[in-house]
DNA sequence: ATGCATACTATCAGTTTGATATATGGAAAC
DNA sequence: GTTTCCATATATCAAACTGATAGTATGCAT
């Protein structure tokens, strides 16, 4: 499940240019599978090369021309080899849990700051969600369903524990602040 | 936050080898920033290059010298400005996900193999979470508690989410399981 | 008129991944 | 007794990916 899978399993749902993909992966997707312009475009060269979409060159005027690609029948199967893998991989690189680790190493506002941005990114998140909405309609919609509703829980349990127990890295530093502001 | 930057911080809690090093990424480390030796290794000699950290060879019988790197006053300052970052990334990037994305072109036993061995995964975590358990005598500690309490959060939600929800990707297979089999 | 956003393509240095190679000793399996 | 596996330790490499940059045109705002 690399970059070029996933365009091939976007383009099971209409034929798309790597422009159009990539505004794909940034709205639904991007919170879990990240991929630029430099993953995206040599994914489509690669696949086409190795015929599982072809590409339509469609001119416009004023704009540089759309390569549209489509997949085909040979794109389904590896496709659908990609999808009997049985362990797939879920991996988190996250620069701000590893700066936190070195919390004691930090100044109370600089743990506020990394905080305060990361509450604000997950809520950016969830109104995301929220505008997206469910899709209750089409069969094809209950995987992507799925994968929103687990954002959603994942974003929350986030949300609720930085704003549960960021006191336990500031606490050291501020010694009783409770108290002593009465 | 690059692995240069994590190895830092890593030998400020004392001098290690890369294999410590791997072996630190590997347990509390390893479920937030994954890194290998392909990426420990070059970061430990670049560092070396750009004086953040000194080497001392260390041989041994029957096995290859140690290598024993520490951190260099310039390279605590380095670590210093790398903490002072105010937005540090947070990235995930699940082939999981992305399958079940696809979850309609999948057969309902794809997709509870790949449920349960999710799920698998995430009680091996939970484990090792339990195992490490929290250190309450240094202060330098809190980060690691907080940075594991927080895996501790994520993971409980994946788990309820996963289990609370799998059969909306399987009950448009099997059409009311639930009354057909009483 | 200058800057910025949208629409579209594409490249590239630097970083990371995951597998592989090398070498030895000890424990466990057969 | 010997093969096989694991732990200790290093290191490299092709393939993949990141994040920034670049180019080209239209339109819209300031």
């Amino acid at each position: 499940m690399d970059v070029k899978t996933v365009c091939l399993g976007m383009l099971t749902s209409g034929a798309a240019s790597g422009y159009d993909l990539k505004k794909y992966f940034e709205s639904s997707f991007g919170h879990f599978f990240v991929a630029g312009y430099g993953s995206i475009y040599p994914a489509l060269s690669s696949l086409a090369e190795s015929g599982l979409v072809t590409c339509r060159d469609i001119p416009q005027e004023g704009k540089p021309d759309r390569k549209v690609y489509s997949i085909t029948a040979a794109g389904r199967q590896e496709l659908m080899c990609a999808l009997a893998k049985p362990k797939p991989g879920h991996k988190v690189r996250s620069e701000f849990l590893a700066m936190l680790w070195f919390a004691h190493l930090m100044s109370h506002e600089q743990i506020n700051t990394v905080i305060d941005y990361r509450l604000d990114e997950v809520d950016k998140f969830l109104d995301m969600l929220d505008e997206l909405g469910d899709c209750d309609e089409h069969e094809e919609c209950t995987g992507a369903n799925f994968v929103a509703g687990f954002g959603r829980a994942i974003a929350t349990a986030c949300k609720n524990y930085l704003e549960e127990n960021r006191h336990t890295l500031v606490a050291g530093k501020t010694k009783e602040l409770k108290s002593a502001t009465g």
